[in-house]
DNA sequence: AAAGCGGGGTT
DNA sequence: AACCCAGCTTT
């Protein structure tokens, strides 16, 4: 199948089975489609409606973006997960708003050097806001043309990589590009999928090598799996007289980065030190524990009740403050923090 | 509980 | 180029 035939199928397949509607499609601007680009990496569209749409409501262009204080932002990315997103996000609107005054690079190599924005995000946002021809090798392309072209190994492979690069490329037209762009991610996350691809409906099965082989449900091959590691922390609920809530800022990077989260401890001993405030231990009440999962390890969070001895007593140092669970503050959570907050009787 | 989705940064 | 990092959703 010549590159020519195969965007020609694709685009028709788009123009009557792809989406047209989604929140980002409405103005195709560099901005909008970086933001949704950037909040789709890891993430299902179905995920992000929300998200992208309160996104912008709140940060309509990328100067207000970048005037934000990033704790707004990050608050506006609870839930959604690897906060380095909105970290990048945020420092990319600096950059962007500071030194090309709110033009977008109009280039791959442009794009790439912002940010959190990688070669694949950076076709996309290209091709989508610009027309400039760009390929992407997304999550979704890849399964695609994994299976089309039955390439073996795990895409995360460099190998495997490098020769679903090539097909990607190879096939993006010269015309239209945004719309292949689109039609390739619509074409993965609705048609070829992971669990039971729908190839009847696909105007590339004819061709497809996977298909012709009977192989669709071994391709693309899995990561090499490796079973993950359990950590353990005790997350201490401390109020105040008013029944706030001591949390403490995550530092800038890592886990939770920039986050808000409650003071940790491995055991009820270092309990003060960590919080650096005098605590009753005596009146310490742990709660059923529950288990946040990380990429790549177990976290066995066990939550305890603690009275503060002094309320006086707090010390400087991680950055803190006292959270009323009941008018929420614009700051930005970790996912198993916000559950637990929620589950704290308001008294 | 385990699998799935999925791109960027560092060395 | 190889390796490390990062979370929520679905099954």
């Amino acid at each position: 199948m010549t590159p020519q035939q195969f965007h020609t199928a694709v685009l028709q397949w788009f123009d009557r089975h792809g989406r047209h509607d989604l929140p980002w499609q409405a103005h195709k601007t560099a901005y909008h489609t970086w933001v949704s680009e950037i909040m789709l990496q890891q993430t299902q569209v179905a995920t992000v409606i929300p998200y992208f749409e309160r996104f912008i409501e709140r940060f309509p262009d990328v100067h207000s973006l970048a005037e934000a204080p990033q704790d707004e932002v990050l608050h506006l990315w609870t839930g959604l997960g690897y906060y380095a997103r909105a970290r990048n996000l945020h420092k990319a609107a600096r950059i962007v708003a500071d030194d090309f005054g709110g033009i977008f690079p109009d280039s791959v190599d442009g794009l790439e050097a912002l940010p959190g924005i990688g070669r694949s995000t950076a076709g996309a946002i290209l091709s989508i806001s610009t027309g400039r021809r760009a390929a992407i090798l997304d999550g979704n392309v890849k399964r695609v043309l994994a299976r089309f072209y039955a390439v073996d190994g795990w895409p995360g492979a460099p190998a495997v990589m490098k020769e679903l690069w090539q097909h990607a490329e190879r096939n993006t037209p010269h015309a239209r590009v945004g719309d292949y762009t689109q039609a390739m991610m619509d074409l993965g996350a609705t048609l070829c999928t992971r669990g039971k691809p729908s190839c009847l409906l696909c105007p590339l099965q004819p061709h497809c090598e996977a298909f012709a082989q009977g192989r669709t449900g071994e391709l693309p091959a899995p990561r090499p799996k490796k079973t993950l590691p359990v950590r353990q922390t005790l997350m201490l609920l401390i109020r105040n007289e008013d029944g706030e809530v001591l949390l403490q800022q995550r530092p800038p990077s890592g886990i939770w980065g920039g986050l808000w989260s409650l003071p940790e401890a491995t055991d009820l001993r270092d309990a003060e030190g960590e919080s650096g405030l005098a605590l009753a231990l005596d009146s310490a009440r742990p709660l059923e524990p529950v288990r946040h999962t990380f990429s790549h390890f177990h976290l066995d969070i066990t939550p305890v009740l603690v009275k503060l001895r002094d309320a006086g007593a707090v010390m400087e140092g991680t950055p803190r403050l006292w959270y009323n669970i009941r008018q929420p503050s614009s700051i930005g959570l970790a996912a198993p923090v916000k559950r637990l907050l929620e589950c704290l009787p308001q008294a």
